[in-house]
DNA sequence: AAGAAAAACTAACAAACGTTAGTTAGTATT
DNA sequence: AATACTAACTAACGTTTGTTAGTTTTTCTT
């Protein structure tokens, strides 16, 4: 049979302790060297697995940002007509995804400006695309009747924001759950927080 | 009569235009030289008037961050006992802050982690008092049955997000007063938006 | 067991980095 | 007019950077 978990699968190994390095350190303050030093080789042995540091940077934001997608498109099709249904479970998926993949989302958020010209343009698309889409879900929301008449941008825009801040808020170890979290954040971007 | 306009100030010159920069390409990707190049002068000249790379970005950020403190202090003065005018004050100054103060407030949100260790945790330690601050109106304002009972963590980080994407999001061409941009996410953050 | 392929190593490169030293030109003070 | 100060300059320093070349070790295939 095909090897389904033997492979220690160093590309991956070096991918996710870029991640996590990226993250505490920015791209830029991030040298191979001490990449190297995690991931347990020295600099020079990692050329053997990736073709150089701007790649590595590129697989993670685009990994993660197809993550993204992915959701949004079965969130799209799965609560079709039920707005904010629909809208509970966006908010639902993008927690889900910062929860398992922190450190990619990390970079994801604060590094992509980094990428080669030609790349960052394709990763500019990808997201303005991903923004036209939920603006999109928001106006079919209130052309529904399902939201107030908000000013879409806005909406948007602070929906992203408060979910963005997860990945900088939320620490592992205090016991929240995914779930409660997600709860609590539709609450208030749902009902407001004025009695 | 001690001059009042008269002097080029170099100093502000370069914390401007390092602001600038930091905010384009993060504060490991901006090199002394290519500030330089910017202000006008050659790298070594600079130290003149900074006395390091790391001086600048301590500047910005102690510089920015009480810009905020004061700000709170202010509407938690002028509006004691009213809390929803108090919250809707407490989004417009931010929102002000970033329409005037751009550069210096992502240099603020974005690079605070490069600052040397002492200051870096004296950084931390105004961030957290400002969030606990925040934190008490929020609780104030609920136990005086202004605020719904939500999540006081989740309400504190929604509202600090929302309020920082302004500064990711806004482009001063387009035409969008601070005032309306204020009063859209108040909308938003006050009665959510399920219609 | 032999040979091939993969993945590690050491050493080094050229470029860019923040910063210092030493000097010079312009401006203000005495 | 002499002095002191400010702010610019050029040149260079010692590191660190990402990356390549060449070699050796490990692992897989036959």
């Amino acid at each position: 049979m095909p090897s389904t978990k033997t492979k220690p699968d160093r590309r991956s190994l070096i991918l996710g302790e870029a991640a996590r390095l990226f993250r505490e350190k920015g791209f830029g303050g991030s040298s191979m060297r001490e990449l190297a030093e995690r991931v347990g080789m020295e600099a020079a042995s990692m050329y053997n697995h990736i073709r150089s540091k701007d790649e590595i940077l590129d697989a993670i934001c685009f990994e993660a940002g197809e993550k993204y997608n992915r959701q949004l498109e079965e969130a799209r099709v799965q609560f079709a007509g039920d707005y904010p249904r629909m809208m509970e479970a966006i908010i639902a998926f993008h927690v889900a995804i910062i929860f398992e993949y922190r450190d990619a989302v990390s970079v994801l958020n604060n590094d992509w400006k980094y990428l080669k010209p030609e790349r960052l343009t394709e990763f500019k698309k990808m997201r303005k695309e991903y923004e036209k889409n939920l603006a999109g879900i928001i106006t079919e929301g209130i052309a529904a009747g399902a939201f107030k008449e908000v000013n879409i941008s806005v909406a948007l825009f602070t929906l992203l924001s408060s979910l963005r801040w997860v990945e900088l808020w939320y620490k592992p170890g205090r016991g929240v759950s995914k779930d409660s979290l997600a709860k609590d954040i539709s609450a208030i971007l749902m009902n407001g927080i004025k009695a």
